[in-house]
Order: structure tokens, then sequence, then C-alpha cells
DNA sequence: TCTAAAAATTGATTAAAATCAATTTTTAGA
DNA sequence: TCTAAAAATTGATTTTAATCAATTTTTAGA
């Protein structure tokens, strides 16, 4: 970890109480690092060992794997209260994915060791990890599912109001426009940029999205879900 | 759960120390049940209601899912030593996907209640669960990486080492032959029974595999292993 | 604000794999 | 063993979506 990246504190990490970030930053032997990470670092990289776990306190980030032949496939975009990097180090594995910032991030990074050193000794977070990877499995399932069975256009529906979501846990009252590339929603759906391009065309025909530029604006949600066959 | 499912006891279900089976069975609280499963039977479905979980002690259970036009996909096939039904509980939602025997099952069944009272009490079921969940994480993330981003053969490659390990854990020296059919593989790998059949032909005049009417003996491992591009 | 670079768009073409439609073979029970 | 039903196989055709090749637009910095 590069010294200049580590910050004095982060103020608020801790705010929100029985978060990951709480239930890690205030126990008593760990000793976090606060870390800014910019648009396009690199978190840390698949198949290399896990040196700790990162909770993320503001911005987004993507995680995501890639073939050899530079094909990258977006698992999912994560935010503020995510903690991510657990994974391989419970399994005794390497990293199964990579994660790399999409804007400015800021990031609470805890050792391995510090990481160890809670998890045998609160069974709170014990059973929340336990609870998250649970989750996350049904998650993972789900896009599995959809990619295996459903057209494209289904899936970029899903694509689209997964987004929407994640995006939109700012305070503001302002609707949630998606400021992704294509080729980057195409690697979340699972397709090319050129056709991601021309179903995005479709949709705004149809009425149920509205493009200014790069940015799409959900104007018919339910429509949406209609077609992304979401209950 | 039917009375005539239910046999006196498992005999050697706690066999092997510290496995899922033995740590609920042989804990005092639990009261298991001990049933087997007919070739075709369902476990559980997805969308209901999690109502135990299920140490497998003998047979092979595929996991997969439907969608409402009947197309399926198959998640994973797993045999002796496997818990199901346990994420549902845990994430306090439905079941994800379903469960159907694909041969005669030897199964221990313990109820929701009994398996959230050991997982209170227990921080080694709370460990080697938590192992378990990122485990397969990270197993079906491969997966969905490799259906988003390589062709169908290279999938398939992929599914008939799988089967190789999954029907290999029996004790007979013998050659593991894949008896499943055309179809069930091609939900496996994402694909057509068609383009399965295509595809094993071509690997058979490879000399990749052999095939005796369903069944598929795999003659060249290092070669499937190179177009599956698994190190 | 200006500008090179990146991204988006569009149309044409190709490729991969799905689907369809028989026909043959195999399998699981009776 | 025999036999109906299920599964596998094969070839032809179609569909979906990828790829390719420009061109236009947008964006992110200088």
């Amino acid at each position: 970890m590069a010294k200049d990246q580590i910050q004095e504190a982060c103020k608020n990490c801790s705010e929100e109480i029985n978060s990951f970030c709480s239930i890690l930053c205030e126990h008593p032997e760990v000793q976090k690092s606060c870390i800014t990470f910019k648009k396009g670092q690199l978190l840390f990289h698949e198949d290399t060992n896990p040196k700790g776990v990162y909770c993320i306190n503001s911005g987004k980030i993507k995680i995501y794997k890639t073939s050899l032949d530079a094909k990258e496939h977006i698992i999912s975009i994560v935010g503020t209260g995510a903690l991510i990097g657990f994974a391989p180090i419970i399994a005794e594995g390497t990293h199964e994915i990579s994660a790399k910032a999409l804007e400015e991030c800021h990031v609470c990074f805890i050792s391995r060791k510090d990481f160890l050193k809670v998890l045998q000794t609160s069974p709170e977070l014990k059973l929340k990890l336990l609870k998250e990877a649970c989750k996350r499995n049904g998650g993972i399932i789900e896009s599995l599912f959809n990619i295996a069975v459903r057209p494209v256009k289904d899936r970029l529906a899903v694509c689209l109001l997964m987004l929407k979501e994640v995006y939109n846990n700012s305070n503001t009252a302002s609707p949630v426009e998606i400021n992704l590339t294509r080729e980057e929603i195409s690697s979340i759906v699972g397709t090319s940029a050129e056709t991601v391009v021309r179903l995005l065309k479709e949709m705004e025909r149809d009425n149920l999205i509205q493009i200014t530029g790069r940015k799409i604006l959900i104007t018919n949600e339910a429509k949406l879900f209609k077609i992304g066959k979401i209950y």
C-alpha cells in the first residue's frame, strides 16, 4: 500500500452501528487504514493472495473478472457499506475476482491478520458474513440463470434496474441517471456494446428510458420490471 | 414429509467426523429424519419457504433453476457429504434453487428450528458454513464468467471434467463414466441438446472422449483441461 | 474554451448456436 | 426378452447477436 494513499483517519466510517465497518474498525485490536482510491485504481486483482478486507465508505467499485484475451465480465457494482475481499481469506484461496474504483472511493482497509482476529472472537461478525455470503450466492445464481436462459433484452432490463438501485442510495431526491459507458453495461449484461446501443435505442423508442449522451434515465420502471420478469 | 419416506435411522451418516452431518446429527438437541428419495423426486422447489437442511449421505442431487417457460439450468450436481438448503434459512428468504434426486438418495433431514438451534450455539458450524458459502460463491462466479465470455465447446470441456470429479468419489477403481442425458448436460453447459451431441462427436473424433450409447468416458483429460483452460 | 482521444452510433456482414423436423437408437420397465 | 417411450442423432434452416468498418458525437483534460 503506497504511503500517500493512507489518510489520517476516516471521520464517520463507523457511524452506522452494526455495519461491517463499525464491527471491524471499532474492535480494540484492529489497526485500520483509511485509503482513497482514484477513479480507475485497482483495489485487488483476481488470482492474487488476499491481503485484507475493504469496507467501502463512499464511491462505487466494480467487481469483475477478465479472461486471458481481455474479455471482461462485471459481476456486480458495490457502494457504501459493502465489505469486499473476505471470501478468499475465509475460503483460504486467491481472489476469485478483481475490484476497481469506478470513481473516487474512500475505503477502510483491515489486514488479513486483524480481520481473522476479529472473526475468531466475534460470533456477530461470523453470522453477519454468513448471511452476506448466502445472499450473494442467491444473487449470483440469479445472474447465472439469466445469462444461461434469457435473451439479451431481458438481461439489459434487469441490469438497468439493478444500476438504478445501486446508484440510488445517494440522499438526493433527483432522478437516478445511469452514467456508465456502453462497454461497461455490455460487460454487465454479457453482450457487445453495439447490441447495448441498439437495444437501448429500442427501449427509448418504447418510452422505457430517456437517453442524453451517455446518460440513461429510467422513465417507465414498471415496464422494465415486466421485461426483466422481476416480481 | 410422507411417513413412509422416514427410515429407522441411517447407520453411518455421522461416520466422517467434523462433517456437516455429524456436527448436526450428533448434537443432543437435534431430532433428525433419515429419508430416501427415489430417482426424480424433488427435495425442495425454488421460491418455497425452507423447511430445513439436507445432508446427502448417498446418491447425486441436481441443483437447478427453471424459468416460467420450463427452461432449466443446472447450477451444480452434489453428492455424499454435501449440505443443501441452508442458504435461504440464513438469508431469511425463499429457496433460490430446486433440488431433485438424480438417483436413489439417502439423506438426513434436519428441521429449520433444529438447524438454527445448532447454528446459534456452534461457532464450529458457523465457520464451516461460512467457508462453504465462500467457496460456493467462487464456483458460481466461475460458471457465470464462463457462460458470459466463453464459447460452448470450452464450457462443455469444463462440464465434463466437473462431472468426472462429481462421479469419481465412489471407491471403485474403474474409470468414471458419465451417464447423464444430453439434455441434462446441455442444461449444465447452457446450450441445446443438439449442440451437445455435435460437440461430443467432435471431441470423440479428436480422441478426447469415448462415447458408448449415452455413456461418455474421458480418455484425454489433459487436452480437456487445455480446452477448458483450467489451471 | 478547445481539442485530442474515447466512446457512441450506424449499417453491413458473418458466425455461432438455436430451432425445427425427421429418423434411428437406446433405455427402462413390463 | 420384448416393447413402447424416451433419448440421441442428423441435416436443414433460421435466429440472434457478434464482429467489422466507418462515421459522428461526447467527454475529459489541457
